[in-house]
Formats: structure tokens, C-alpha cells, sequence
DNA sequence: CGTAACATTCGTACGAATGTTACGGTGCTGTACT
């Protein structure tokens, strides 16, 4: 115990918190004492100060805001991405005994919200998405309530999709001051200096502590492999898989990519696979993830709909198919690996046809200054009525050719910034904000390329750009440092005899099995 | 960039060959319809 600390807070002395916090930590949730920096991130909250935490995924940060809880008086206010998230931490904590918890979401019928915004005072947690929150019958039941903590769960996506895939993300500094002004926890395990510098202004943190622990994850191997095109990938996937340890996720950037690799890999290696992608029903999403999950599939070939809240221990290989866009979205999926401790593998398969793909996403963001020009004009002269006719909106301007995050881009930004100004002014600001976001999507992915085409060690050229240092070079570094995929070669394989068939038939008979119930058409 | 779906063109005047274009990823929400 820190003996010496100073009782800062003159009604509660912080040692008796502390020792509170010890109690609800062995009495509620079972543990004999905190892991990594738990204690001084829930040592901080308890002294009403804000904090940003920066945690690997597993590394404990749900406690990080369920502990307080026990102790605070109010309510614990958790914004969270996902409904799938939500869900599943609201059922960690009824595991735990907890009932007073509530998630506030579309997935409620209206009577249930009802019932859930009358029942505030009474509840200890509450899970809602940035979209919720901001609504404002929401936001006005939640002002009269005393809120004791205002987390922010996935903090990162306030830089990776608040400013342009779900502008909410943008707004919750103002909903913040609304309630209060209350304490404020910000989550997440990636965070390159942009996406923290992001997460700090718009959650308004400036003077939060920070808690940041290291990206660097020394038992993942990096390897970069090149391609002439996408069959050379395909076939160089394939042997690579014939010889490394799984489960494994393959990331590709189409649904249709990580559908065509999941029956290849299937039929050319027997492994038992699947894919998951935005496009599928959430029932199939969520039965797919358990099965990851519970290792009933050897590889799950994916976009990056899938992984965000996912903790698996085990998983030994990520490999991306094609890119991403940024460093910081690069490293938290491949930062999915190896979270047991064992040895972990992430390898990238280039070809330059890969090259155009992101650019052609991060435009897609955007609206052409025609379409942006006909649509601000149209809501400018009232054609829609809003937000009742909003959809109506969306669907015209998507006929025109623009995506919907584009369209949802410029009634965005009509809704927050046209008030009584010239709609020629609003152009003008939405032609500089596009630019300029473009411009800094463009250097990330960049920054990306040129980690791709990095001719010395990948691992302290990854860290300096979270603006970090390498300590120790760990033996199994990155291939620049001279790992090959032949130093991961699996203890399953020594299972092939010479002719390369797999002795285990047993084995080999299940998996087959298996693949039958996941693809029953192949 | 690669692919697929559609359009145009050629001559085998209705099916084959070639040309053009659109698309690619991440999720919340409310409301009106079946």
C-alpha cells in the first residue's frame, strides 16, 4: 500500500478510498490485487480527476470504470461503439451479480427506453452509443441525473470514425458539459499521436492524468511479403497457412475477398473456416465470432467488421490480405495475436495492385464538389424537412452517385454549422474541411506505405510513430531484423510425414466435418 | 487496380466479341412499410 500518500481530498481521505477500492475489488469482482495500472488509473477517478488510459485489450480496462462504480455515488454512463459490445459487458456484469445495469440502445423497444430514462436514479451502469445520447430527449433525462463517471469505451474511434463515418463521436465533448461537466475515463489499446491528440481534444481532456502503456507487443513477429497480384497472394497465403500455428484471422478489404480466401482455404487445406463481414445478419455475425472464439475454426478470413471487443488468447497468426488505411488501425488488428504470451505472427502480403484500394475508401468518404454544391442548396432551400426527411435525403443523394457516409457528411455538416449563414459560406467551409481531411488521411496512409516499403527494423519504425522507443529488440523481431516464416513453423505439422499428408486422420476427419456444417454449399 | 455487369458493335442480323462504367469498408438510428 502506498503508506505515504497525502490524503488529498479533504472529505475522503484517498487512503480510506483506496482501501475501499481493495475491498469492492476482492468482495465484487474476485481478485486478490490490481494488474497493471488499474490501481493508479482507479486511484486518479476516485480523486475526481479525468483520465486517459491507454491499455492493451485484456489487460484489464472494463474494471478500470466498474470498480468506481462501487463507490461513487451516481451513475456510470459507458459510451460504447457497438451494440454487440454493450450487451456483452452489461452481461459480464450481471455475471458478476450486478442488476442494476441497463443498456440503452435501438435494440429496446420504445417502451423499454421509456422505462429505462425513468429508471436513471435507481441504476448503477449504463451502456448507450454517441448516436443515443446525442439524441436530445436522451441527454435531457440524463441532465437531471447525477453522473459520476462519463467513460469512454474504444476511445480511439473518435479519431478513426468521428469525423466522418459517425459524426456523433465529434459531439460528446458538448453532451459532456450538458450532464456536468462529470468525470471523464477515456478507453482504448491503440492510440498512434494523432488518434491521442484526437481523443484529448474532443473529449475536452487536457488536463486528464494519462496512463499510456506501450503498443509494443514483443512476441508478435512482423513479416512483409510481395506479390505480383492477387493469385501470387492467394498461393503464398496458402502455403504460409500449411505451415504456421492457427487460429488465425485473415483481415481483406471486400466482403467478397474474405469469402472467396474462406472457401479456398477450406477446400485447398481442409482447415475448418469462415468469414465475417458487415453485410451478414447479426445472428450469423455473433455465431461465427463464438465459434472463433470457442476454436471450433482453425481461420476466420474478415473485414474490419470483425474484432473490436474481441478477446481471444490463442490466436497465433493475423494476416492482412490487403492494408489498411492507417498505422493505428494496422496495429490494433494486428495487435489481436498472441495476447497468452505464446508467439505471435503477423505477416502482410503486398502487391502493388493493393495500392489504389484505401484511397478510393477515403474518397468515398467525401461528396464531389457538384453533388455537395446541388445538395447544400437543396437543404438550404428547405426541400427537406429535417430530421424527419433525412432519410429521404440520404437516398437522393446516394442516386446521385455519392456514398452514404458522403451523404451523411453533408447533412452533417448543414445541420451543425449552416444556422443563418450563406449557404455559399457553408460550401466554402465544407470544400476546406474535406480537403483537409483528406490531407490527413492521405499522410496516414502514407505513413502506412512507406511501413510497408521500410527498409530497417519495422518494429522502431512502428513505435516511433506512436512516439515510442524500442527498450529490447525482442530475438524474433521483424523480417528486416532477419525472422522468417520458417522459425514459426507449427508443432501441428510435425504431424505431416515426408509426403506431406497429415498422419492425425482423426484430426484431419473432424476438421473436414467441420467445414461441412460451416459452408454446407463447397 | 481488378472485376463484374451492362452496353455497344459487328455480322454469323441474333449470338459472340469488344467497349464502358461502377464498385470496393467500418454502424448507429427512426420510421414507414409489409
Amino acid at each position: 500500500m502506498d503508506a505515504l500518500q497525502k490524503p488529498e481530498n479533504r472529505n475522503r481521505p484517498i487512503d480510506q478510498e483506496m482501501a475501499k477500492a481493495e475491498e469492492v475489488l476482492h468482495k465484487v469482482f474476485g481478485y486478490s490485487e490490481f494488474r497493471n495500472r488499474q490501481r493508479e488509473v482507479v486511484n486518479a477517478l476516485l480523486k475526481h480527476q479525468d483520465v486517459f488510459a491507454m491499455m492493451p485489450t485484456g489487460g484489464g480496462k472494463s474494471l478500470c470504470y466498474q470498480l468506481p462504480g462501487y463507490i461513487l455515488n451516481g451513475l456510470v454512463l459507458i459510451v460504447s461503439p457497438l451494440l454487440s459490445l454493450m450487451e456483452d459487458q452489461a452481461d459480464s456484469l450481471r455475471r458478476l451479480g450486478e442488476n442494476k445495469v441497463r443498456t440503452l440502445n435501438s435494440m429496446l423497444n420504445p417502451e423499454e427506453r421509456k422505462r429505462v430514462l425513468s429508471q436513471l436514479r435507481q441504476l448503477r451502469f449504463l451502456f448507450i452509443s454517441p448516436e443515443m445520447i446525442r439524441q436530445p430527449r436522451v441527454s435531457r433525462a440524463l441532465e437531471k441525473v447525477p453522473i459520476s463517471l462519463f467513460v469512454v469505451d474504444e476511445a480511439h474511434c473518435i479519431s478513426q470514425w468521428g469525423h466522418e463515418f459517425r459524426p456523433d463521436y465529434l459531439h460528446l465533448a458538448e453532451i459532456r458539459i450538458r450532464l456536468g461537466s462529470p468525470v471523464c475515463l477515456a478507453l482504448t489499446a491503440t492510440a498512434d499521436q494523432r488518434v491521442k491528440k484526437d481523443i484529448v481534444r474532443y473529449l475536452h481532456l487536457e488536463s486528464a492524468q494519462q496512463f499510456l502503456m506501450s503498443v509494443d507487443r514483443p512476441n508478435i513477429s512482423f513479416i512483409v511479403l510481395e506479390a505480383k497480384n492477387s493469385e501470387d497472394k492467394t498461393n503464398q497465403l496458402i502455403e504460409l497457412l500449411g505451415k504456421v500455428e492457427f487460429p488465425g484471422i485473415i483481415y481483406c478489404s471486400g466482403r467478397e475477398w474474405s469469402e472467396k480466401l474462406s472457401k479456398d482455404i477450406s477446400k485447398r487445406l481442409g482447415f475448418r473456416t469462415a468469414f465475417y463481414h458487415g453485410g451478414m445478419e447479426p445472428e450469423d455475425r455473433r455465431k461465427i465470432q463464438n465459434q472463433f472464439l470457442s476454436g471450433e475454426l482453425d481461420i476466420l478470413c474478415c473485414t474490419n467488421a470483425f474484432g473490436m471487443g474481441i478477446n481471444k488468447a490463442d490466436i497465433r497468426v493475423v494476416v492482412h490480405f490487403h492494408y489498411p488505411s492507417t498505422m493505428n488501425a494496422y496495429l490494433q488488428e494486428v495487435g489481436r495475436a498472441a495476447r497468452d504470451g505464446g508467439q505471435g505472427l503477423a505477416v502482410l502480403l503486398h502487391s502493388p495492385a493493393d495500392d489504389r484500394l484505401p484511397e478510393a475508401f477515403i474518397d468515398s468518404n467525401y461528396p464531389s464538389p457538384s453533388i455537395l454544391k446541388f445538395a447544400l442548396n437543396q437543404l438550404d432551400q428547405g426541400e427537406y424537412q429535417l430530421p424527419k426527411d433525412s432519410e429521404r435525403f440520404i437516398d437522393v443523394i446516394r442516386i446521385m452517385g455519392a456514398g452514404e457516409t458522403a451523404a451523411r457528411f453533408i447533412l452533417e455538416q448543414f445541420i451543425t454549422k449552416s444556422s443563418g449563414r450563406p449557404v455559399a459560406l457553408l460550401y466554402d467551409d465544407c470544400i476546406r474541411l474535406i480537403e483537409n481531411r483528406r490531407s490527413v488521411q492521405m499522410k496516414d496512409l502514407a505513413r502506412m506505405r512507406s511501413w510497408i516499403s521500410e527498409k530497417g527494423c519495422r518494429r522502431v519504425s512502428c513505435l516511433s510513430y506512436f512516439g515510442e522507443k524500442l527498450e529490447t529488440k525482442p530475438d524474433l523481431c521483424c523480417d528486416r531484423c532477419g525472422a522468417k516464416i520458417g522459425d514459426f513453423l507449427s508443432h501441428q505439422h510435425s504431424a505431416l510425414n515426408n509426403s506431406g499428408i497429415e498422419v492425425d486422420w482423426k484430426k484431419r476427419l473432424d476438421r473436414l466435418l467441420a467445414c461441412e456444417k460451416v459452408e454446407p454449399d463447397s
